[in-house]
DNA sequence: ACATAACAGTTTTTT
DNA sequence: ACTGTTATGT
């Protein structure tokens, strides 16, 4: 080792505990480290990096870490760019879902059935197309639920089983099988994938291409994984093959955190690691930086009822700490407003609304911590839920983006087919569809085919006839534009000629807010810049609901499940609903093994606190409509009681019993439900920083590493763009895309022109004005910059 | 074709 | 309680 390259090593190993130091500067090859809570995991993945680039000099291009979520990735991103600048140029970091989906694009002429730019399917897509592979089938929605034949799939993919190789072992695994196979096709002729494709068929490529696999292997030439617990099969094996053959695999996670078995994660990949990689080298962090040692005393017991696991020795320098707090409540309401009072005495104390979390099972128990926080005015950010992206509007709009990406998309259509409405009814949409059967063309190419081709034959009645193709006139125009508009401009297009804002606003409160959410959205898309459109869909399909969390948000109380707040830290937390069929979930109960997974949960949420922790049952809790007698726990039973403050549980029951019958009159009042206002405002951070490469930048030609696809879709070379010649009287003097300004009509785009005679046609989207067609020299339109 | 009413299934966790 | 789906009436 050189002496310059060893002063650098030094300095990145400052501050950092000798089992720590070890793992940053073990020699290169298949490594595992099993890390306890709050050991400064994430401090060792980046100072491992760093430490792969200077001490070892290997290229940032060489590298890629993987994480689960957008949010760790852009944090480790962060630190990194933090400790060494812009020397992390090509470094590869990001979820496993987006770096596959990266790769997935770039070889997208070498998967069968793919053409061009495949779009994302989520979870509603994805039941959608369940739905229909059902009815093809002729099976009946009722005796086989769209959400477990999916839950099978699912579980299939991520054990990497095609529908051919799927083992039909009994009748519903009969049916499964055949509903995979019909609901894969569909994905195809949808120029789609799911989440889990994105997976399976990076690794199928792989298998099928050894070619491609070894460009990946010589690039990635070290690969470091986070959350390693949380890999199911198909990642495993992912990462196995693209470390091969030096499998230098750098893997940190902790058994005892894993949370996602019924997501197909398996810890047991720990043990498989060891196996397949004999010659590893372990390195235990067993130092906790983050909590007291009562909170660390309170997890250790809880966790130790778990069998089978390796127990391991977490210590921390914080010494005693207050001891955890355990209150019953009689029902969520109040629950909740205990939360309150408490979080008011901590802000007394000095403690910020920022520092405390809820942390609960289910994010139905949202809505009573929310109605509270509202009532009494207490400042609240909630991940999760209604997901901003799932929302009616959002996904209306995002549907419209993604059929003028990608005609094929099938689904998408059928959603925007009819929304807002005008007068394309299921008869309508039946005869559309027959006919572009027969014409051996998508719904989306028959619609236009419709609109443009004045000679088109068809038996469509003529009131069917006119909505269809004035939907596909309109969908013509946006098609054309599109590889010229930005994102923001083809969402204003669509907006302003589907008049939707008229359609979603319907003048009640909710209605306003709808559209304040179109418009949240339009400044995503604004935001996103001249990303092509397909990134951007693919930006937003890939985001979940913890990378909506930003650390700087203002100073509001966290609302979360605890599933979210895995890799989080606050110096409060407050977790819920510490009963018997919530924590452990009622579905979970019978299974030692998932019983096991809920005492994780309720692990990795004590974990979590850094100071104080809150943990709150109720006597009463509401299901569905009606309350019923909730029982406290077994998991506070393993809890010390020396480490636990306040009264026996009994006691407590009978004083908020008494209490609740005294208040429990008044408490109907509904509070609305709106001003939900801090997560729309998150999720625009998304856009930020590290996931993005900046495309103002003047590109680098094109590497290993780059999405090379730019605006324009494959194999269309757009043959009407014709660049502007002012001069000649028959070449056309606007382009499509061209910017315009009409003296009446305001600002728009070109859509088409056509040289007439001595005359030019040109068609313009304006707007605030829509489709106009209007004649060159009459017009005076003005050409504006871009 | 669309608006309204009635109804059913839903709630564990999510990239 | 809530949402999405289906039946019914206009």
């Amino acid at each position: 080792m050189t002496e310059p390259s060893l002063s650098k090593e030094t300095n990145l190993l400052d501050g950092l505990n000798t089992a720590q130091q070890h793992a940053v500067t073990v020699e290169p090859g298949p490594v595992l480290v099993l890390a306890g809570p709050g050991s400064g995991k994430t401090r060792v993945l980046t100072s491992r990096i760093a430490y792969l680039m200077h001490a070892l000099d290997v290229a940032p291009w060489h590298i890629m870490a993987v994480t689960f979520t957008n949010k760790a990735a852009r944090e480790m991103a962060h630190r990194l760019e933090a400790l060494m600048g812009e020397r992390l140029r090509g470094l590869t970091v990001g979820t496993f879902h987006a770096t596959c989906a990266r790769i997935l694009r770039r070889e997208t002429r070498h998967l069968l059935g793919y053409a061009g730019d495949f779009v994302i399917f989520d979870r509603d897509d994805q039941l959608q197309l369940v739905k229909q592979a059902l009815a093809e089938l002729d099976l009946d929605e009722k005796k086989f639920a769209p959400a477990r034949m999916l839950h099978g799939i699912s579980s299939a993919k991520n054990e990497l089983v095609t529908p051919e190789k799927y083992a039909a072992s009994n009748y519903i695994s009969e049916v499964t099988k055949r509903v995979y196979g019909v609901y894969q096709e569909l994905l195809v002729s949808n120029n789609a994938m799911d989440f889990d494709d994105l997976l399976l068929n990076t690794v199928l490529l792989f298998d099928d291409r050894p070619d491609i696999l070894q460009k990946y292997q010589q690039q990635y030439q070290h690969v470091l994984v986070d959350e390693f617990q949380d890999t199911n099969t198909t990642q495993y094996e992912l990462l196995k093959r693209l470390a091969a053959p030096q499998n230098n695999i750098f893997v940190v996670g902790d058994s005892d955190q894993s949370i996602y078995k019924w997501r197909g994660a398996d810890f047991r990949n720990i043990n498989r690691f060891r196996s397949h990689y004999p010659e590893a080298k372990l390195v235990l962090l067993e130092q906790n930086y983050r909590s007291t040692q009562i909170i660390l005393d309170a997890a250790k017991a809880v966790i130790r009822h778990n069998a089978d696991r390796v127990d391991k020795e977490l210590f921390t320098e914080r010494e005693d700490g207050t001891p955890i707090v355990v209150k019953e409540a009689y029902n969520e309401t109040e629950e909740a407003e205990m939360v309150v009072d408490t979080i008011h005495d901590l802000m007394l104390k000095g403690y910020r609304a920022g520092d405390c979390a809820v942390m609960y099972r289910t994010n139905a128990q949202s809505r009573a911590v929310e109605e509270v926080f509202l009532r009494t005015s207490m400042p609240y950010k909630l991940v999760g839920a209604t997901r901003f992206y799932g929302r009616r509007e959002i996904r209306d709009v995002v549907a419209y983006l993604r059929v003028i990406h990608n005609p094929a998309d099938a689904v998408s259509l059928n959603r925007i087919l009819n929304t807002p409405p005008r007068g394309i009814g299921a008869k309508t949409q039946q005869e559309l569809e027959d006919w572009a059967r027969k014409k051996g063309l998508q719904p989306a190419e028959a619609l236009v085919r419709l609109a443009t081709d004045p000679d088109v034959q068809h038996r469509i009645g003529s009131r069917a006839f006119r909505v269809l193709s004035d939907f596909g006139e309109l969908l013509h125009a946006w098609l054309t534009v599109r590889d010229d508009a930005t994102v923001a401009e083809l969402l204003d297009l669509v907006l302003e000629q589907t008049a939707y804002r008229n359609y979603i606003n319907d003048g009640t409160e909710e209605g306003e807010e709808r559209w304040a959410n179109v418009m949240e959205f339009r400044s995503v898309a604004t935001l996103a810049e001249d990303a092509p459109l397909s990134e951007f869909l693919e930006q937003v399909a890939l985001v979940s609901d913890v990378d909506t969390l930003s650390d700087e948000e203002n100073n509001a109380v966290t609302l979360l499940t605890l599933h979210a707040a895995k890799g989080l830290e606050f110096p409060v937390v407050f977790i819920t609903g510490l009963e018997e069929g919530i924590l452990p979930h009622s579905r979970s109960m019978d299974d030692m093994e998932e019983l096991a997974e809920e005492r994780r949960l309720f692990y990795v949420g004590l974990t979590r606190a850094k100071d104080h922790v809150y943990l709150l049952h109720t006597f009463r809790r509401t299901f569905f409509g009606d309350a019923s007698v909730a029982t406290p726990s077994r998991f506070l039973g393993d809890i010390p009681i020396d480490l636990v403050s306040g009264g026996a549980i009994s006691q407590r029951r009978e004083e908020s019993v008494s209490r609740a019958s005294s208040w429990s009159w008044d408490r109907n009042r509904s509070v609305p439900r709106s001003g939900r206002q801090s997560y729309n405002r998150a999720w625009n951070e998304e856009y930020q920083p590290s996931d993005r490469r900046d495309y103002t930048k003047p590109q680098r030609t094109a590497q290993a590493g780059d999405d090379v696809h730019r605006g324009a879709n494959a194999g269309d070379g757009d043959p009407q763009t014709t660049k502007a010649a002012p001069n000649g009287k028959h070449e056309p003097q606007f382009r499509t895309g061209q910017r315009v300004r009409h003296a009446k009509f305001g600002d728009g785009i070109v859509i088409e022109s056509k040289v007439t005679g001595t005359d030019e046609e040109v068609t313009v989207a304006f707007k605030k004005e829509g489709l106009k067609k209007l004649a060159a020299s009459f017009a005076n339109l003005e050409e504006i910059g871009d």
